[in-house]
DNA sequence: GTAGATGCAAACGCTTTGCCGCTTA
DNA sequence: TAAGCGGCAAAGCGTTTGCATCTAC
């Protein structure tokens, strides 16, 4: 099967996934990457995030009506919050969401997992 | 400005959000109003789906990696259970997170609100 | 030297828009 | 009868794929 090759391009990409404080869209990882890199194309930035993501190097986050975000993979359980102002997305820590996996709710729904996710605006836009 | 029109296709693509158990997406408005309408087009649901949020008759629910589905408004604060198996999204009542609108997150995040979503096996296919 | 990776452009799939005949009021 | 509405097809837009070239190994 194929070997993986180790390029300026891949690690510009993982590099700007890893060193974010939040999860990154392609749009971003292709605008940050892309400093290091110019004329980094699009479609690269698309391969490399799926072979990364097919690799369990990455792991994509989907939050309501966005596109799908990149972060590295094992950060365990956690959700997000989105700013609202600056449109930025940030890990957070910790759970409030009192609901088991295996546990069963109203309606004879059993839980596999659950997707929080918190919006308002962070510290930054706060302070203006 | 343009006077709102009932129509047949308007009816029907109401009825259909209005009729089922879960938010639906553009695509499944279109299956279940198009039997009423054979030949009812894909941009007029669009357009209609637009035009009834616009108006506030129908919210947009957004859910993790999804397409937007709609909901007839009204329903008040509630969440999602979407079965990973039937991929059919359904409606939950109560609210598990106890963050106040307000409140204010680790990291100095105020919060406005929150979107949380289920996954999991439906009655109908735990049943299996 | 060779298989894999990149960049460009074309192909795709889904949503929106333009156009014009049809329908509601 | 007139203006909104619906259907069709073209246009947009973000993502994927094909292909020739380049490069890591």
């Amino acid at each position: 099967m194929a070997v993986k090759r180790k390029t300026r391009q891949r690690d510009a990409i993982f590099g700007a996934i890893r060193g974010a404080d939040g999860p990154l869209s392609v749009a971003e990882i292709h605008e940050l990457a892309g400093r290091a890199i110019p004329g980094l194309g699009i479609a690269t930035v698309y391969r490399n995030v799926r072979s990364l993501r097919d690799e369990g190097a990455i792991t994509a986050v989907e939050l309501p009506g966005e596109d799908p975000r990149y972060e590295p993979s094992g950060r365990g359980h956690h959700h997000h919050f989105r700013c609202t102002d600056c449109e930025r997305t940030f890990d957070l820590e910790g759970c409030p969401v009192g609901v088991e996996r295996g546990a069963t709710l109203p309606g004879g729904y059993r839980v596999d997992g659950h997707s929080l996710t918190f919006y308002g605006s962070c510290e930054d836009c706060n302070r203006v």
